[in-house]
This record gives C-alpha cells, sequence and structure tokens, in this order.
DNA sequence: CCTAAATTTCAACTGTTATGGAAATATGAC
DNA sequence: GTCATATTTCCATAACAGTTGAAATTTAGG
C-alpha cells in the first residue's frame, strides 16, 4: 500500500458520515447492507449517501454488490488493516527495542473476514 | 476515544505533507525532530509546516516541546493506537467467529513508545 | 411497454482547507 | 539593548468538500 492509497483511505474516514458508515458495514459483517438502509440509519439523503459510499469505494474501504435492485456494500477489511502497518513502518529508526516491552504494534491477522460469512 | 476524536485524528493524517510529517516523527522515535528540520525535509515553507504541524498537535498526533530556540515536535503513539480500535469496534456485529481463524484483530500494545527514549 | 423503486449523476451553492509572503513573537548570543 | 534565528500568526487567494433537489439510470413487476 502506497502513500496515495493511505491518504485516500484516511481521508475516506475523516469525515462524520462516511465513518459512521463504514463502522455500520464493519459491524454488519459479509453480509453488508444496501445503500438505502445506510442513509436511512444515518438520516442523509440518498444523493448524499450515494457521494459518501462512492468516496469509501473509491478508497477500496467498501466493495459494492448488486442484489436485484439494492446494492449492497460491505466493509473490506484488508485495506483498513493496511493502514496501521503504514503508519508504523520504522517505527523509531527500526531500531529494535531493548526491553521487553514492545515499540511496534505487531502485524494484524491478512484475514478478518468472518468464515460464517463467506461460506 | 470518541468518534469527534477519530475524526480529527483521521482528518490530520489524510494530507500528503501531514502524513509524512507523521512518518518522519515516528521514524524519528521519542527524539523527535524541531519543525525547522521538517519543514526542510519536506520543502515546505515555515508557515506552511507549522499550520501541518499544529493540525496534527490538535488532534493529539504529536505533542511539542521547547528546547532553546528550537520546537521539537515527537509521535504521540498512543492516539494513534487507538484509532483501528474504535473502527474494528464491534467487528461483525460481535458474533465470535465460528473458525479458529480470527474475525477482528487482537488490541495493540498500549506502550509503544520506545524505552530507551524515554529513559 | 409502462410504472414503480433504488441508486447514481448532475448542477448550484456554501463552507472549509492548503498555500506562501509579510509581520509578529520568543529565544539566545554578543 | 541589539541583532540574528526559529517558529507562529495573519492575510489573501485558489482549490476542494459536503449538501440537496431534480433528472438520468437500472432493475423488477404487472
Amino acid at each position: 500500500m502506497d502513500s496515495t492509497m493511505v491518504i485516500r483511505a484516511l481521508g475516506a474516514l475523516s469525515q462524520e458520515h462516511r465513518l459512521a458508515a463504514f463502522r455500520l458495514l464493519v459491524q454488519a459483517g459479509g453480509a453488508g447492507m444496501p445503500a438505502g438502509a445506510i442513509a436511512e440509519k444515518l438520516g442523509l439523503a440518498a444523493s448524499s449517501m450515494s457521494f459518501h459510499l462512492a468516496a469509501l469505494a473509491n478508497a477500496g474501504l467498501v466493495t459494492q454488490r448488486r442484489q436485484s435492485r439494492l446494492i449492497i456494500y460491505s466493509a473490506n477489511y484488508d485495506v483498513m488493516n493496511a493502514l496501521m502497518g503504514y503508519l508504523t513502518e520504522n517505527c523509531c529508526g527500526g531500531v529494535p527495542c531493548t526491553t521487553e516491552e514492545m515499540c511496534c504494534p505487531p502485524p494484524m491477522p491478512t484475514a478478518m473476514t468472518c468464515k460464517k460469512d463467506v461460506a
């Protein structure tokens, strides 16, 4: 993940309604939610919601799939997981910490998707 | 950490020069860097750099201390670590995953500060 | 086909963000 | 005190983000 992608992902999440929508989708898991349901839950006009969901999708934070007339959005956990890794890269100049306490966070699991939803 | 703090932190990092400055400080560790050195490294005017560092400080991502004529900035790892926790809260509706593979990332170490710098 | 429903695209407006030069502030050296 | 250095604050300008209503698009049902 390069800096451009990181900036787009962070920028997408740094907005009240987009952050709320993303959290909603994280909690919804692999089942996801249709655009209309998200808009209703957040009290936003459909056009505004569409605008924000497009921003999240553009950043790779959510994926969309059509199911009949609905467009279902789901969180893409992998992209979010890549953020912290980028931010903490070469933490403290890469100098290994001398104590048993860690300096940098450990890598996160690459697969955060609920198996039950994938099945 | 509440949503307002999260949005400010994410917003602070979602900008080319601020992201670069923050990463520089993460790599500098507890020693930090003076404002002028950061500006020079990033090729920014002093006033622009000051603007961005103020944004990072406002979000709690960096701290500042004066050392003679220099103002030294350092990364505040704790705030950044709190972001992912917020974003992954109640992942997948809080339903525990049925397989051995994890659904949500594990909590990160609260102390990411290099002991060698603190000493 | 024609109509309804779900979503996106477009257009216009408003508010905020990023920028660098100039001036102000704070510290240290002589 | 005076001067040089480091940083911030102020100002004006240019670009971008967020909002909604109306129109266009896509799919489903009768």
